[in-house]
RNA sequence: CGGGAUGUGGUGUAAUGGCAGCACGCGUGCUUUGGGAGCAUGCAGCCCGAGUUCGAAUCUCGGCAUCCCGACCA
């Protein structure tokens, strides 16, 4: 893509009215835009960004079994009342049409579209285990919208949902999703500071968990310990007291963002739809789920705000909006021209500063803010050697590699 | 929802009862170009509504919006 085409620009200044660094960096990188609290636009480079997420977390959940499939955002509320969450539910957002009584949800979950859709087919046991995924825009009125994506009233979330004969398949179900999780956080750069976060599971089973990012400016309070690399939610400290693994009790505060969360639902949503299987004997069973999530744009904030410093944004090549910042300086700008052009017919993920009137200075402000991962500056200075420059977002160190490899070699790289 | 704060060109800010100014941005021209350029010139603004006053961006009241703290958060 080439920069003049781009219809956003940055801004030097991030407005006053957002404090939190992930709304900073993204809005002036110009990756999203707000348009009230807690609702943002995407723009071009964000929407890139989420677009990769969303192709990890399917590539995971496909691994897993899951099928993919999309259910509305609109939803009607007799499937609330079934549950009782018309009246139970705090952040539902609620509404009547305008021409009739007739009134709706906003979905800020899907257990109660998924099941009445699963019991719909799912009728013997020899049709279980399921697990159905959608990567969707999800509303909740939160009491307080805060910290950009962080905490949104609309925002896109990744959601599984199984269903198994057996409380013991949902077990080992729940095993597997919990290690491809920890794949998924390894892959976007913050495996290292994120751990598995035992919380209270309800009234249904002992725990559920959540996957807790370390962060400053993360809003839940963790206790971790760092042997079992595991951590206790505040909600459970109190009865939990030492590590569920070694029962150490030498566990450390820490603040966090919940990335992710997974939850034994069992039987509580089969049982208000009545969802039940028979097995061999023709004998019904109630439904045995599970859900599993993972919050698309707060992961995209997490991780702008763990790996970005001071100069801009800093995205591991895996969620990259683009693999390569190209640009032309001062006597280098043919050569550019006709290396993206390259890199295009190639297929790499090029993001060509072509502008003809910003100054070389401007140019490489803004590829620090954006942050994508590969830049490779093409000038006078390098051509002399005929040579272009590459260096990677963060390092100090630059590389001079032969133009004519330029192509060939970033394609090792990325 | 309780508490606190703030609303001035697209963005960041100054003026605090008396001519709305600066920087970035945007337009035009020329010169520039390895870390958000220079000169010249132009465009663009007081959140909304009442009130006080000779006079309100500034004071008062109401509304709306946004942020922060708290409560809440599958």
């Amino acid at each position: 893509m080439r920069y003049s085409q781009l219809f956003t620009k940055t801004q030097k200044e991030a407005p006053r009215d957002e404090e939190s660094l992930n709304a900073k960096l993204f809005i002036r990188a110009g990756f999203i835009h707000k348009e009230m609290a807690g609702v943002y636009s995407i723009l071009p480079l964000g929407l890139r960004v989420i677009r990769k997420i969303e192709g990890l977390l399917r590539k995971e959940m496909i691994a897993l079994g899951g099928q993919e499939i999309l259910m509305p955002a609109l939803q009607p509320k007799a499937n609330w009342e079934q549950t009782g969450r018309w009246k139970s539910y705090d952040s539902l957002f609620r509404f009547e049409s305008f021409y009739s009584k007739v009134e709706y949800a906003l979905g800020p979950t899907h257990e109660e579209i998924v099941t009445p859709l699963l019991k719909r087919f799912v009728s013997s046991y020899k049709e279980l285990p399921r697990s159905v995924f959608q990567i969707q825009t999800k509303f909740r009125d939160e009491k307080r919208a805060k910290a950009g994506l962080m905490r949104s009233r609309e925002f896109i979330m990744k959601d599984l949902y199984s269903f198994h004969l057996t409380q013991e398949d949902l077990e080992r179900y729940y095993e597997r999703v919990k290690e491809s999780y920890e794949r998924i956080f390894d892959a976007v750069g913050i495996g290292g500071i994120t751990y598995v976060t035992f919380a209270s599971g309800g009234t249904f089973s002992q725990y559920s968990h959540e996957f807790q990012t370390i962060a400053p400016s993360g809003e839940d309070i963790i206790f971790l310990c760092e042997k079992c690399r595991v951590a206790v939610n505040k909600e459970i400290i109190q009865e939990q007291k030492g590590c569920p693994e070694c029962q150490s009790t030498e566990l450390k505060e820490r603040k966090a963002v919940e990335v992710g969360n997974i939850f034994k639902l069992k039987t509580t949503y089969s049982k208000a739809f009545e969802f039940s299987t028979k097995d061999e004997k023709g004998k019904a069973h109630e439904v045995i789920m599970g859900c599993y999530g993972i919050g698309v744009t707060r992961l995209m904030a997490t991780v702008a705000e763990v790996l970005s410093d001071e100069k801009g944004l800093r995205w591991p090549s895996s969620i990259a909006p683009f693999q390569v910042h190209l640009m032309g300086l001062i006597g280098g700008k043919s050569e550019a021209e006709k290396l993206y052009r390259e890199f295009e017919t190639q297929g790499t993920e090029v993001f060509y500063d072509d502008r003809e009137d910003a100054t070389s200075g401007e140019k490489l402000v803004d590829a620090d803010l954006m942050g994508i991962p590969y830049r490779i500056v093409v000038s006078e200075k390098t051509l002399k050697t005929g040579a272009v420059e590459l260096k990677k977002r963060g390092e100090e160190k630059v590389e001079l590699i032969k133009i004519q490899d330029t192509v060939h070699n970033l394609k090792a790289h990325t």
